[in-house]
RNA sequence: GGUCCGGUAGUUCAGCUGGUUAGAAUACAUGCCUGUCACGCAUGGGGUCGCGGGUUCGAAUCCCGUCCGGACCGCCA
């Protein structure tokens, strides 16, 4: 047996050990009567020392039922100490007392943490049943290159310099879409890839710059193949990893559904707790508020009539936090003798109170939380106190999974600032052929083939429908504001190869890292990547990004002006 | 680009409105202990209070700046 030292425990006549390997813990044993050399050397090994033995299996006398392998020991006879071990820095067990910051400088001690290898094991697990699933649906896994062309539409692209080509950058891919696509045209009917992308923005708990997508392409298919084959997908990891049966077909609800009910375009469907508009209710009494605003609308927090003074403020505090947008939050709390306090009573009668609270589906002893304002700030900022009230009233079950399918996106976002419309998800997203007419005259309006797939209030994967026709495609380029010269300039291979019987085809991406955190139950991608970097996009580990050197730089063709001297 | 939180022993933290020699737990070291498994008991070492400046008789504590870490907004087709 071969391993580390977890902890040893000097009883004086005998010593034992927990030896720790990727598998498990193994307590050996020494004995000063019977083995009298060995157990004195055992006493002088240290935490992490990496020791082999040989020896006898032997029952335990007293057995540990806590630990799965609590029945036996070995009853050491040889040991080679392979290798000694400075004091780590930090315990390496279930919980370690290490920081966050510590445990990623010293990562590769971090995944000795059994915590970790459970999370690097169930990842592994996923990618194999994600391959046996599309393995045996006939796709294809093709590798694409990474060292490929910038694009200024979508993320920041991470850029390679040319050493052979002086002044020239390759980019590393976003997501491997325009191979994907090119594939298709090449007749791989299906096609999919385990692949790392690249987006040079910044940080968040859930998005790293290089992450792995489950990167999918089929031909001759239209929306209700897409989500059957990943439905399938869906049920197959949930069932083989968690042994949790998901019922297919998934909810489908429309994006406008998704924002006008829940505030958000990846809602939680956990728990209940839908917005409603009451706008035509409110207006119209003297509420200067409520009367100049675009739209009104609130939840109904079930059981929260009695709610303190104190924390309705909290709540008001938490809405009117920047991150949230709200100017202020309005309660009617529905008591349970039926009468109402609210923070308007000064404008609205206890009947129309009344009024709201049976249109808002609200019983006695619930409290309305209302939000008021333009209508898609507002309806985001009630997703984000929806949540926030789920979590308070504990309606969120952990072990419950509900998936859905998000459609009927638009095509398009205006953007005031460069006064343009720019692709929602991307500009290959195929229109609804009915709305097709609309590009020319109300662009607004078009909705797309464009699908997210969330579980749990988790963006886990997207896709869409594309464009395989070339007219339609430049109609797309043009509505972008992309002059001929540009589209043929960036995509000009892909514009090419749709001369020559591009199969209409469509596909999704799956965050892989995001998947396998929520099947962890982590609350950060962090966890579930074996070397991830920091909120700066630094690997504190290997301490990069990093100067390179002048021969280097001159190699490249490259001089450096930093707008902030370093130095 | 912005908002918020944090940085004190190897580690995780406490240290309130400024006031003797900066503490606890754990880790570590030494000794004792023959059935432990978070072993126990005893003893001991261990601090540039992130860094720089300021206020003050006096700063871990207050102020300014800066660096580092985390969460979030913007950004992420």
């Amino acid at each position: 047996l071969s391993g580390w030292i977890q902890r040893s425990r000097d009883l004086g006549g005998m010593t034992f050990i927990d030896l720790r390997d990727r598998y498990g813990i193994t307590q050996l044993v020494f004995n000063m009567e019977t083995h009298k050399e060995l157990c004195v050397l055992a006493r002088k090994l240290g935490r992490e020392y990496v020791i082999q033995v040989k020896g006898t299996v032997a029952e335990r006398s007293n057995k540990n039922t806590h630990i799965p392998t609590g029945d036996i020991e070995v009853i050491v006879e040889e040991l080679n100490v392979l290798n000694s071990s400075e004091v780590p820095p930090f315990t390496i067990e279930e919980e370690s007392d290490g920081g966050d910051e510590l445990r990623m400088k010293y990562r590769y001690l971090d995944l000795r943490r059994a915590p970790l290898k459970r999370n690097m094991l169930l990842r592994h697990k996923m990618a194999q049943e994600i391959r046996k699933y599309l393995d045996e649906k006939s796709f294809l896994e093709v590798e694409t290159p990474v060292l490929i062309k910038s694009t200024p539409e979508g993320a920041r692209d991470f850029v390679v310099p040319s050493r052979m080509n002086e002044g020239q950058f390759y980019a590393l891919p976003q997501s491997p879409q325009t191979f994907k696509q090119l594939l298709m045209v090449s007749g791989y009917d299906r096609y999919f890839q385990i692949v790392k992308c690249f987006r040079d923005e910044d940080l968040r708990a859930d998005r790293q710059p290089e992450f792995t997508q489950i990167d999918c392409e089929m031909s001759f298919v239209d929306m209700e193949d897409i989500f059957s084959t990943f439905e399938g997908l869906t049920a197959h990891l949930f069932k083989a990893i968690l042994d949790v049966e998901v019922t297919v077909p998934f909810t489908r609800m429309p994006f406008i559904e998704a924002m006008e009910r829940y505030g958000s375009d990846k809602p939680d469907l956990r728990f209940e707790m839908k917005i409603s508009e009451i706008s035509d209710l409110v207006k119209g009494k003297g509420f200067k508020v409520f009367d100049s605003v675009e739209y009104i609308g609130g939840m109904v927090a079930p059981g929260a009539a009695g709610y303190s003074r104190k924390e309705v403020d909290q709540l008001t505090a938490f809405v009117q936090k920047p991150q949230v947008g709200a100017r202020g939050l309005v309660y009617v709390k529905w008591n349970e003798d039926g009468t109402f306090k609210s923070s308007v009573d000064k404008f609205y009668s206890p009947e129309d109170l009344e009024g709201w609270a049976t249109h808002m589906g609200a019983k006695k002893g619930d409290m309305l939380l209302i939000l008021a304002g333009d209508k898609f700030k507002t309806l985001t900022a009630l997703g984000v106190l929806r949540l926030e009230m789920g979590r308070r009233l504990e309606l969120i079950s952990k072990g419950d999974f509900k998936p859905l399918w998000v459609v009927d996106f638009p095509l398009l976002e205006w953007d005031e600032e460069t006064r343009r419309f720019y692709a929602m998800h991307h500009p290959f997203t195929s229109p609804y052929e009915n709305d097709i007419a609309l590009l020319e005259t109300d662009p607004g309006k078009v909705r797309a083939k464009a699908y997210d797939m969330v579980i749990n209030g988790v963006e886990i994967g997207g896709g869409s429908i594309r464009i395989h026709d070339r007219q339609l495609q430049n109609t797309m380029f043009k509505t972008l504001g992309f002059s001929p010269e540009e589209a043929e300039d960036q995509f000009g291979f892909l514009m090419n190869a749709f001369r020559y019987g591009a199969p209409p085809h469509g596909g999704i991406a799956f965050g892989f890292d995001r998947w396998v955190s929520l099947f962890a139950g982590e609350n950060s991608i962090r966890d579930v990547i074996a070397f991830p970097k920091n909120n700066a996009g630094r690997d504190v580990m290997i301490d990069s990004p990093s100067q390179i050197s002048e021969e280097q730089l001159k190699e490249l063709s490259l001089a450096l002006k930093l707008t902030k001297d370093k130095e």
